[in-house]
RNA sequence: CGGGGUGUAGCUCAGCCUGGUAGAGCGUCGGCUUUGGGAGCCGAAAGUCGUAGGUUCGAAUCCUAUCACCCCGACCA
Protein backbone atom coordinates (compact mmCIF):
# COMPACT_ATOMS: atom_id res chain seq x y z
CA UNK A 1 0.00 0.00 0.00
CA UNK A 2 1.33 3.27 -1.09
CA UNK A 3 1.00 6.15 1.84
CA UNK A 4 0.51 8.50 -0.74
CA UNK A 5 -2.84 7.07 -1.84
CA UNK A 6 -3.94 4.72 1.80
CA UNK A 7 -6.87 6.82 3.63
CA UNK A 8 -4.63 6.94 6.52
CA UNK A 9 -5.51 10.88 8.48
CA UNK A 10 -2.32 10.97 10.93
CA UNK A 11 -3.52 12.93 13.64
CA UNK A 12 -0.25 15.40 14.80
CA UNK A 13 -2.10 16.43 17.57
CA UNK A 14 -4.12 14.06 20.45
CA UNK A 15 -7.88 14.89 19.87
CA UNK A 16 -9.44 16.15 23.08
CA UNK A 17 -11.78 13.21 23.84
CA UNK A 18 -9.48 10.64 24.57
CA UNK A 19 -7.85 10.44 27.70
CA UNK A 20 -5.70 6.70 27.62
CA UNK A 21 -3.06 5.91 26.01
CA UNK A 22 -4.96 3.57 23.29
CA UNK A 23 -7.77 5.71 22.51
CA UNK A 24 -5.44 8.40 22.03
CA UNK A 25 -2.98 6.71 19.62
CA UNK A 26 -6.09 4.90 17.72
CA UNK A 27 -7.28 8.32 17.20
CA UNK A 28 -3.94 9.23 15.87
CA UNK A 29 -3.23 6.51 14.11
CA UNK A 30 -5.97 7.18 11.88
CA UNK A 31 -7.74 3.64 12.74
CA UNK A 32 -11.02 4.31 14.03
CA UNK A 33 -13.70 7.56 14.36
CA UNK A 34 -16.11 7.73 16.99
CA UNK A 35 -19.58 8.11 15.71
CA UNK A 36 -21.21 8.24 19.10
CA UNK A 37 -20.74 7.55 22.38
CA UNK A 38 -19.09 4.01 22.59
CA UNK A 39 -19.59 3.40 18.97
CA UNK A 40 -16.63 3.62 16.36
CA UNK A 41 -16.40 3.66 12.62
CA UNK A 42 -13.31 1.40 11.55
CA UNK A 43 -11.22 3.29 9.17
CA UNK A 44 -9.00 1.19 6.65
CA UNK A 45 -6.05 0.62 9.28
CA UNK A 46 -7.38 -0.21 12.24
CA UNK A 47 -9.86 -2.39 10.27
CA UNK A 48 -6.73 -4.42 9.51
CA UNK A 49 -5.67 -4.94 12.30
CA UNK A 50 -9.42 -5.92 13.97
CA UNK A 51 -9.12 -8.41 11.11
CA UNK A 52 -5.68 -10.25 12.18
CA UNK A 53 -6.88 -10.70 15.74
CA UNK A 54 -10.12 -12.49 14.56
CA UNK A 55 -8.20 -14.83 11.95
CA UNK A 56 -6.17 -15.37 15.07
CA UNK A 57 -9.09 -15.90 17.23
CA UNK A 58 -10.40 -17.75 14.60
CA UNK A 59 -7.75 -20.03 14.14
CA UNK A 60 -7.44 -21.44 17.70
CA UNK A 61 -11.25 -21.61 18.11
CA UNK A 62 -10.89 -23.99 14.96
CA UNK A 63 -7.97 -25.75 16.22
CA UNK A 64 -9.84 -26.51 19.31
CA UNK A 65 -12.59 -28.13 17.38
CA UNK A 66 -14.85 -25.33 17.40
CA UNK A 67 -16.90 -24.90 14.60
CA UNK A 68 -17.98 -21.01 13.08
CA UNK A 69 -21.60 -20.03 12.09
CA UNK A 70 -22.86 -16.59 11.90
CA UNK A 71 -26.14 -15.34 14.36
CA UNK A 72 -28.36 -12.26 13.51
CA UNK A 73 -27.29 -9.18 15.35
CA UNK A 74 -31.54 -8.56 15.71
CA UNK A 75 -32.89 -10.81 17.77
CA UNK A 76 -36.75 -11.96 18.51
CA UNK A 77 -37.43 -11.32 22.47
CA UNK A 78 -39.46 -13.80 22.70
CA UNK A 79 -36.59 -16.06 23.14
CA UNK A 80 -35.02 -13.96 26.05
CA UNK A 81 -38.83 -14.04 27.68
CA UNK A 82 -38.26 -18.34 27.61
CA UNK A 83 -35.05 -18.09 29.46
CA UNK A 84 -36.32 -15.45 32.01
CA UNK A 85 -33.46 -13.09 30.73
CA UNK A 86 -35.97 -10.28 28.93
CA UNK A 87 -36.85 -8.50 32.17
CA UNK A 88 -33.67 -9.64 34.06
CA UNK A 89 -31.49 -7.80 31.68
CA UNK A 90 -32.59 -4.22 32.35
CA UNK A 91 -31.27 -1.29 30.10
CA UNK A 92 -28.29 -2.43 29.13
CA UNK A 93 -30.47 -4.45 26.41
CA UNK A 94 -30.97 -1.87 23.86
CA UNK A 95 -35.00 -3.21 22.57
CA UNK A 96 -36.22 -2.48 19.56
CA UNK A 97 -39.65 -2.49 17.88
CA UNK A 98 -40.58 -3.58 14.34
CA UNK A 99 -43.39 -2.17 11.62
CA UNK A 100 -45.24 -4.88 13.18
CA UNK A 101 -44.60 -3.57 16.60
CA UNK A 102 -43.00 -6.94 17.58
CA UNK A 103 -40.55 -6.84 20.19
CA UNK A 104 -36.60 -7.04 18.85
CA UNK A 105 -33.26 -6.78 20.67
CA UNK A 106 -30.00 -6.32 19.47
CA UNK A 107 -28.09 -9.17 20.59
CA UNK A 108 -25.79 -8.42 23.84
CA UNK A 109 -24.97 -11.80 23.70
CA UNK A 110 -26.49 -15.29 22.16
CA UNK A 111 -26.82 -17.90 25.06
CA UNK A 112 -30.75 -17.67 24.16
CA UNK A 113 -30.12 -17.76 20.38
CA UNK A 114 -27.94 -20.67 20.39
CA UNK A 115 -29.85 -22.73 22.44
CA UNK A 116 -33.00 -22.13 20.18
CA UNK A 117 -31.14 -23.42 17.21
CA UNK A 118 -29.28 -26.35 18.50
CA UNK A 119 -32.69 -27.86 20.44
CA UNK A 120 -34.32 -27.33 17.37
CA UNK A 121 -31.66 -29.44 15.17
CA UNK A 122 -29.97 -31.48 17.31
CA UNK A 123 -31.79 -34.74 18.35
CA UNK A 124 -29.69 -36.98 20.08
CA UNK A 125 -26.70 -37.80 22.29
CA UNK A 126 -24.92 -38.51 18.93
CA UNK A 127 -25.41 -35.01 17.90
CA UNK A 128 -22.88 -33.89 21.21
CA UNK A 129 -20.03 -33.31 22.62
CA UNK A 130 -20.37 -29.21 20.09
CA UNK A 131 -18.57 -26.53 20.50
CA UNK A 132 -19.90 -23.39 17.56
CA UNK A 133 -18.82 -19.89 17.67
CA UNK A 134 -19.35 -16.85 15.79
CA UNK A 135 -17.60 -13.72 15.67
CA UNK A 136 -20.52 -10.67 15.20
CA UNK A 137 -21.08 -7.45 16.72
CA UNK A 138 -22.75 -7.15 19.97
CA UNK A 139 -24.34 -3.81 21.43
CA UNK A 140 -24.92 -3.26 24.81
CA UNK A 141 -25.97 -0.14 26.32
CA UNK A 142 -23.56 0.50 29.00
CA UNK A 143 -24.23 2.63 31.63
CA UNK A 144 -20.74 4.38 31.15
CA UNK A 145 -19.14 4.02 27.66
CA UNK A 146 -15.26 5.02 27.85
CA UNK A 147 -11.65 4.20 26.98
CA UNK A 148 -12.27 4.06 23.40
CA UNK A 149 -13.00 0.77 21.55
CA UNK A 150 -11.86 -0.83 24.94
CA UNK A 151 -15.43 -0.40 26.42
CA UNK A 152 -17.31 1.02 23.46
CA UNK A 153 -21.63 -0.03 23.33
CA UNK A 154 -21.03 -1.48 20.20
CA UNK A 155 -18.29 -4.03 20.08
CA UNK A 156 -17.14 -6.90 18.48
CA UNK A 157 -17.25 -10.33 20.09
CA UNK A 158 -16.43 -14.18 19.60
CA UNK A 159 -18.89 -15.88 21.75
CA UNK A 160 -18.61 -19.67 21.67
CA UNK A 161 -20.88 -22.05 23.52
CA UNK A 162 -20.42 -25.34 24.20
CA UNK A 163 -23.09 -28.47 24.42
CA UNK A 164 -22.94 -31.85 26.45
CA UNK A 165 -24.91 -34.39 27.88
CA UNK A 166 -22.88 -34.84 31.22
CA UNK A 167 -20.93 -32.40 33.12
CA UNK A 168 -18.12 -34.42 32.67
CA UNK A 169 -18.41 -33.52 28.93
CA UNK A 170 -18.88 -29.94 29.18
CA UNK A 171 -15.81 -30.12 31.71
CA UNK A 172 -13.54 -31.50 29.11
CA UNK A 173 -15.19 -28.24 26.88
CA UNK A 174 -14.25 -25.69 28.98
CA UNK A 175 -10.45 -26.91 29.17
CA UNK A 176 -10.34 -27.21 26.09
CA UNK A 177 -11.84 -23.13 25.58
CA UNK A 178 -9.15 -22.41 28.54
CA UNK A 179 -6.41 -24.06 26.65
CA UNK A 180 -7.23 -22.41 23.25
CA UNK A 181 -7.81 -18.88 24.90
CA UNK A 182 -4.23 -18.86 26.29
CA UNK A 183 -2.75 -20.06 23.25
CA UNK A 184 -4.81 -17.34 21.41
CA UNK A 185 -3.68 -14.22 23.60
CA UNK A 186 0.18 -15.71 23.86
CA UNK A 187 -0.39 -15.35 19.82
CA UNK A 188 -1.37 -11.81 20.20
CA UNK A 189 1.63 -11.30 21.72
CA UNK A 190 -0.46 -10.92 25.21
CA UNK A 191 0.47 -12.38 28.49
CA UNK A 192 -3.00 -13.17 29.99
CA UNK A 193 -3.43 -14.67 32.80
CA UNK A 194 -6.22 -16.60 34.13
CA UNK A 195 -8.35 -15.51 37.10
CA UNK A 196 -11.41 -17.24 38.68
CA UNK A 197 -14.04 -15.22 38.42
CA UNK A 198 -17.43 -14.21 39.46
CA UNK A 199 -20.17 -15.60 37.06
CA UNK A 200 -22.35 -12.59 37.40
CA UNK A 201 -25.41 -12.10 35.65
CA UNK A 202 -24.14 -15.22 32.96
CA UNK A 203 -24.67 -17.70 36.10
CA UNK A 204 -23.35 -20.98 36.70
CA UNK A 205 -20.23 -22.18 39.41
CA UNK A 206 -16.87 -22.36 36.76
CA UNK A 207 -15.61 -19.18 35.00
CA UNK A 208 -11.99 -17.82 34.80
CA UNK A 209 -11.36 -14.03 33.04
CA UNK A 210 -8.10 -13.92 31.07
CA UNK A 211 -6.47 -10.67 32.16
CA UNK A 212 -3.73 -9.17 30.67
CA UNK A 213 -1.13 -6.80 31.95
CA UNK A 214 -1.45 -3.30 31.23
CA UNK A 215 -0.05 -0.73 33.44
CA UNK A 216 -2.98 1.48 32.30
CA UNK A 217 -5.45 -1.50 32.75
CA UNK A 218 -8.95 -0.93 34.55
CA UNK A 219 -8.69 -2.63 37.50
CA UNK A 220 -6.39 -3.99 40.23
CA UNK A 221 -5.34 -7.48 39.88
CA UNK A 222 -3.12 -10.20 42.04
CA UNK A 223 -1.06 -13.14 41.22
CA UNK A 224 1.53 -15.48 41.89
CA UNK A 225 4.95 -14.61 39.48
CA UNK A 226 5.25 -17.83 38.17
CA UNK A 227 2.50 -16.65 35.86
CA UNK A 228 4.73 -14.16 34.14
CA UNK A 229 7.20 -17.38 33.20
CA UNK A 230 4.60 -19.85 31.72
CA UNK A 231 4.36 -20.20 27.70
CA UNK A 232 1.49 -21.66 26.56
CA UNK A 233 3.20 -22.05 23.09
CA UNK A 234 5.18 -24.62 24.25
CA UNK A 235 2.16 -26.85 25.40
CA UNK A 236 1.27 -29.80 23.23
CA UNK A 237 -1.70 -29.30 21.30
CA UNK A 238 -3.78 -32.34 21.72
CA UNK A 239 -7.15 -31.44 21.84
CA UNK A 240 -7.89 -35.18 22.09
CA UNK A 241 -6.13 -35.50 25.48
CA UNK A 242 -7.49 -35.21 28.64
CA UNK A 243 -6.82 -31.32 29.48
CA UNK A 244 -7.60 -31.35 33.23
CA UNK A 245 -3.59 -31.77 34.12
CA UNK A 246 -3.18 -28.17 31.87
CA UNK A 247 -5.74 -26.67 33.70
CA UNK A 248 -4.95 -27.61 36.87
CA UNK A 249 -1.14 -26.03 35.83
CA UNK A 250 -2.88 -23.28 35.30
CA UNK A 251 -4.87 -22.67 38.34
CA UNK A 252 -3.00 -23.92 41.09
CA UNK A 253 -1.54 -20.69 41.78
CA UNK A 254 -2.82 -17.78 43.31
CA UNK A 255 -4.68 -15.54 40.53
CA UNK A 256 -7.43 -12.88 41.28
CA UNK A 257 -9.26 -9.44 40.50
CA UNK A 258 -10.03 -7.57 43.37
CA UNK A 259 -13.49 -8.63 43.36
CA UNK A 260 -12.51 -12.31 44.08
CA UNK A 261 -9.58 -11.11 46.25
CA UNK A 262 -8.50 -13.15 49.28
CA UNK A 263 -5.87 -10.73 51.21
CA UNK A 264 -4.56 -13.57 53.40
CA UNK A 265 -3.92 -16.20 50.27
CA UNK A 266 -1.93 -13.21 48.01
CA UNK A 267 -0.10 -12.33 51.53
CA UNK A 268 0.99 -15.86 52.18
CA UNK A 269 2.87 -15.65 48.59
CA UNK A 270 5.45 -13.08 50.20
CA UNK A 271 8.07 -11.90 47.48
CA UNK A 272 6.33 -14.41 44.66
CA UNK A 273 3.34 -11.98 44.71
CA UNK A 274 2.67 -9.54 41.61
CA UNK A 275 0.30 -6.84 42.21
CA UNK A 276 -0.47 -4.99 38.64
CA UNK A 277 -3.55 -3.36 36.72
CA UNK A 278 -5.31 -5.60 34.45
CA UNK A 279 -7.56 -5.81 31.35
CA UNK A 280 -9.75 -7.86 30.76
CA UNK A 281 -10.03 -9.90 27.55
CA UNK A 282 -11.91 -13.07 27.73
CA UNK A 283 -14.46 -14.49 30.14
CA UNK A 284 -15.55 -18.17 29.68
CA UNK A 285 -18.43 -19.82 32.07
CA UNK A 286 -19.63 -23.14 32.58
CA UNK A 287 -23.10 -22.73 33.37
CA UNK A 288 -25.00 -26.25 32.84
CA UNK A 289 -28.52 -26.54 32.44
CA UNK A 290 -29.13 -22.48 33.46
CA UNK A 291 -30.86 -21.82 29.74
CA UNK A 292 -31.50 -24.91 28.50
CA UNK A 293 -33.80 -26.68 31.74
CA UNK A 294 -36.22 -23.44 30.89
CA UNK A 295 -35.91 -23.58 27.03
CA UNK A 296 -36.60 -27.08 26.99
CA UNK A 297 -33.33 -28.14 25.14
CA UNK A 298 -32.66 -31.62 25.41
CA UNK A 299 -31.25 -34.77 23.27
CA UNK A 300 -32.45 -38.27 23.50
CA UNK A 301 -29.84 -39.71 25.74
CA UNK A 302 -28.85 -43.79 25.04
CA UNK A 303 -31.95 -45.20 26.78
CA UNK A 304 -33.98 -42.62 24.67
CA UNK A 305 -34.93 -40.35 27.26
CA UNK A 306 -34.86 -36.91 26.62
CA UNK A 307 -31.20 -35.11 28.54
CA UNK A 308 -31.35 -31.54 29.26
CA UNK A 309 -28.13 -30.21 27.87
CA UNK A 310 -24.93 -29.29 29.95
CA UNK A 311 -23.17 -25.56 28.48
CA UNK A 312 -20.81 -23.35 28.40
CA UNK A 313 -20.06 -19.90 27.02
CA UNK A 314 -16.84 -18.19 25.74
CA UNK A 315 -16.32 -14.73 25.39
CA UNK A 316 -13.44 -13.31 23.38
CA UNK A 317 -13.70 -8.83 23.36
CA UNK A 318 -12.34 -8.86 19.38
CA UNK A 319 -12.43 -4.93 19.57
CA UNK A 320 -11.59 -4.44 22.57
CA UNK A 321 -8.53 -6.26 21.92
CA UNK A 322 -7.21 -3.77 19.68
CA UNK A 323 -7.31 -1.20 22.15
CA UNK A 324 -5.76 -3.91 24.82
CA UNK A 325 -3.22 -4.98 22.97
CA UNK A 326 -2.18 -0.91 22.47
CA UNK A 327 -1.99 -0.62 26.45
CA UNK A 328 0.17 -2.96 26.67
CA UNK A 329 2.08 -2.01 23.57
CA UNK A 330 3.50 1.21 23.11
CA UNK A 331 5.82 3.65 24.09
CA UNK A 332 6.49 7.06 23.82
CA UNK A 333 6.21 7.59 20.08
CA UNK A 334 3.44 5.32 19.51
CA UNK A 335 2.10 2.02 18.85
CA UNK A 336 4.54 -0.79 19.02
CA UNK A 337 2.57 -3.98 17.39
CA UNK A 338 3.27 -7.35 17.79
CA UNK A 339 4.24 -9.18 14.48
CA UNK A 340 0.94 -11.02 14.61
CA UNK A 341 -1.09 -8.07 14.48
CA UNK A 342 0.31 -5.38 13.21
CA UNK A 343 -1.73 -3.80 10.10
CA UNK A 344 1.34 -3.94 7.89
CA UNK A 345 5.09 -6.04 8.56
CA UNK A 346 7.34 -3.31 7.04
CA UNK A 347 7.17 0.80 6.72
CA UNK A 348 9.20 1.43 3.93
CA UNK A 349 10.48 4.87 4.22
CA UNK A 350 11.58 6.73 1.52
CA UNK A 351 13.93 9.63 2.55
CA UNK A 352 14.37 11.61 -0.69
CA UNK A 353 10.70 10.96 -3.04
CA UNK A 354 11.61 12.45 -6.26
CA UNK A 355 15.47 11.92 -6.01
CA UNK A 356 15.52 9.25 -8.97
CA UNK A 357 17.85 7.08 -7.34
CA UNK A 358 15.94 6.95 -4.35
CA UNK A 359 12.80 6.49 -5.90
CA UNK A 360 14.14 3.42 -7.82
CA UNK A 361 15.36 1.46 -5.13
CA UNK A 362 12.07 1.55 -3.08
CA UNK A 363 9.99 0.98 -6.27
CA UNK A 364 12.14 -2.51 -6.61
CA UNK A 365 11.90 -3.17 -2.68
CA UNK A 366 8.02 -2.69 -2.67
CA UNK A 367 7.66 -4.67 -5.88
CA UNK A 368 9.73 -7.33 -4.87
CA UNK A 369 8.78 -7.88 -0.73
CA UNK A 370 4.80 -7.34 -2.29
CA UNK A 371 5.46 -10.01 -4.49
CA UNK A 372 7.39 -12.30 -1.83
CA UNK A 373 4.01 -11.66 0.17
CA UNK A 374 5.33 -8.98 2.89
CA UNK A 375 2.22 -6.54 3.76
CA UNK A 376 4.70 -3.65 3.14
CA UNK A 377 3.62 0.22 3.74
CA UNK A 378 5.34 2.50 1.47
CA UNK A 379 5.64 6.29 2.25
CA UNK A 380 5.98 7.99 -1.37
CA UNK A 381 4.70 11.09 0.10
CA UNK A 382 6.68 14.44 -0.90
CA UNK A 383 7.31 15.36 2.95
CA UNK A 384 10.54 15.90 5.14
CA UNK A 385 12.53 12.91 6.67
CA UNK A 386 11.97 13.83 10.41
CA UNK A 387 7.92 13.43 9.77
CA UNK A 388 8.19 10.13 7.74
CA UNK A 389 10.01 8.76 10.65
CA UNK A 390 7.53 10.23 13.51
CA UNK A 391 4.21 9.10 11.06
CA UNK A 392 6.21 5.61 10.88
CA UNK A 393 6.92 5.43 14.91
CA UNK A 394 3.04 6.14 15.39
CA UNK A 395 1.77 3.68 13.33
CA UNK A 396 4.29 0.98 14.94
CA UNK A 397 5.09 -1.32 12.05
CA UNK A 398 7.54 -4.08 13.22
CA UNK A 399 10.25 -3.19 10.92
CA UNK A 400 11.35 0.45 8.75
CA UNK A 401 12.80 0.15 5.89
CA UNK A 402 15.03 3.18 5.27
CA UNK A 403 15.99 4.43 1.91
CA UNK A 404 18.43 7.17 1.28
CA UNK A 405 20.53 8.90 -0.98
CA UNK A 406 23.21 9.19 1.96
CA UNK A 407 23.00 5.26 1.99
CA UNK A 408 22.55 4.72 -1.43
CA UNK A 409 25.90 5.86 -2.15
CA UNK A 410 26.86 3.58 -0.24
CA UNK A 411 24.61 0.86 -1.67
CA UNK A 412 23.35 0.32 1.53
CA UNK A 413 19.47 0.34 3.46
CA UNK A 414 18.55 0.53 6.83
CA UNK A 415 16.51 -1.67 8.46
CA UNK A 416 14.95 -0.32 11.73
CA UNK A 417 13.21 -2.50 14.54
CA UNK A 418 10.37 -0.66 16.13
CA UNK A 419 10.34 -2.55 19.35
CA UNK A 420 13.58 -1.94 20.83
CA UNK A 421 14.78 0.40 17.93
CA UNK A 422 17.99 -1.99 16.55
CA UNK A 423 18.87 -0.66 13.62
CA UNK A 424 20.75 -2.07 11.06
CA UNK A 425 22.95 -1.33 7.76
CA UNK A 426 22.83 -3.70 5.00
CA UNK A 427 22.01 -4.58 1.51
CA UNK A 428 18.61 -3.92 -0.37
CA UNK A 429 19.16 -7.57 -1.30
CA UNK A 430 20.03 -8.65 2.46
CA UNK A 431 17.42 -6.64 3.89
CA UNK A 432 14.99 -8.56 1.59
CA UNK A 433 16.35 -11.77 2.57
CA UNK A 434 15.71 -10.57 6.07
CA UNK A 435 12.61 -9.26 5.50
CA UNK A 436 10.80 -12.29 3.77
CA UNK A 437 12.59 -14.73 6.00
C1' C B 1 -28.37 7.48 37.39
C1' G B 2 -25.42 10.76 41.16
C1' G B 3 -21.14 14.20 41.05
C1' G B 4 -17.77 17.27 37.98
C1' G B 5 -16.44 19.46 33.18
C1' U B 6 -16.49 20.90 27.92
C1' G B 7 -18.98 22.48 23.16
C1' U B 8 -15.73 28.69 18.77
C1' A B 9 -11.98 26.53 11.47
C1' G B 10 -10.05 19.50 10.03
C1' C B 11 -6.99 19.30 15.20
C1' U B 12 -5.33 22.02 19.83
C1' C B 13 -7.09 26.39 21.89
C1' A B 14 -7.72 32.07 22.87
C1' G B 15 -11.83 35.57 22.96
C1' C B 16 -16.89 35.37 27.17
C1' C B 17 -16.05 38.09 33.50
C1' U B 18 -16.39 44.12 31.69
C1' G B 19 -22.14 42.69 24.76
C1' G B 20 -20.24 46.39 19.33
C1' U B 21 -20.67 41.40 14.55
C1' A B 22 -14.41 36.15 15.24
C1' G B 23 -8.57 35.10 16.19
C1' A B 24 -3.74 32.15 16.84
C1' G B 25 -0.77 27.71 16.22
C1' C B 26 -0.85 23.16 13.70
C1' G B 27 -3.12 20.91 9.39
C1' U B 28 -5.07 21.80 4.17
C1' C B 29 -4.33 24.29 -0.90
C1' G B 30 -0.72 27.28 -4.27
C1' G B 31 4.41 29.22 -4.91
C1' C B 32 9.70 29.58 -3.78
C1' U B 33 13.78 27.81 -0.83
C1' U B 34 14.86 23.40 1.80
C1' U B 35 15.46 17.89 2.67
C1' G B 36 18.69 11.46 7.42
C1' G B 37 14.07 12.62 13.39
C1' G B 38 7.39 16.41 13.01
C1' A B 39 11.57 22.85 8.05
C1' G B 40 11.47 28.43 6.54
C1' C B 41 9.27 32.47 3.88
C1' C B 42 5.08 34.43 0.85
C1' G B 43 0.01 33.85 -0.40
C1' A B 44 -4.98 31.45 -0.05
C1' A B 45 -9.25 28.74 1.38
C1' A B 46 -11.87 27.38 5.67
C1' G B 47 -16.32 28.81 11.30
C1' U B 48 -24.93 30.49 10.76
C1' C B 49 -19.30 30.38 17.78
C1' G B 50 -23.66 22.71 19.62
C1' U B 51 -29.18 23.79 19.05
C1' A B 52 -33.70 26.58 20.24
C1' G B 53 -35.87 30.51 22.63
C1' G B 54 -35.30 35.15 25.46
C1' U B 55 -33.08 40.13 27.00
C1' U B 56 -30.96 44.18 23.99
C1' C B 57 -30.44 49.15 19.01
C1' G B 58 -26.82 45.11 18.88
C1' A B 59 -25.30 38.38 21.63
C1' A B 60 -19.66 33.77 20.74
C1' U B 61 -20.19 36.96 25.19
C1' C B 62 -25.96 37.90 29.53
C1' C B 63 -30.61 34.62 30.84
C1' U B 64 -33.62 30.00 30.09
C1' A B 65 -34.23 25.36 28.00
C1' U B 66 -32.31 21.46 25.33
C1' C B 67 -28.77 18.20 22.86
C1' A B 68 -23.97 16.13 22.43
C1' C B 69 -19.31 14.71 24.26
C1' C B 70 -15.57 13.88 28.21
C1' C B 71 -14.02 12.68 33.43
C1' C B 72 -15.05 10.14 38.69
C1' G B 73 -18.55 5.97 40.78
C1' A B 74 -21.83 1.03 40.22
C1' C B 75 -21.84 -2.72 35.33
C1' C B 76 -19.26 -5.50 31.45
C1' A B 77 -16.01 -8.93 26.22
Amino acid sequence: MRLSTYFLPVLKETPNEAQIVSHRLMLRAGMIRQSSAGIYSWLPLGLRVLRKIEGIVREEQDRAGAQELLMPTIQSAELWQESGRYDAYGPEMLRIRDRHDREMLYGPTNEEQITEIFRGLARSYRDVPKILYHIQWKFRDEIRPRFGVMRGREFLMKDSYSFDTTADGARRAYYKMFVAYLRTFARLGLKAIPMRADTGPIGGDLSHEFIILAETGESQVFCHKSFLEKDPLALGLDYAADLKPVFDDWTHDYAATEEMHDAAKAAALGDDLVTARGIEVGHIFYFGTKYSKPMGATVAGPDGQPVTLEMGSYGIGVSRLVGAIIEACHDDNGIVWPESVAPFKVGLVNLKSGDAETDGMCEKLYAELTAAGVEVLYDDRDERAGSKFATMDLLGLPYQLVVGPKGLKDGVVEIKARAGGDRETLSPEAAIARLTA
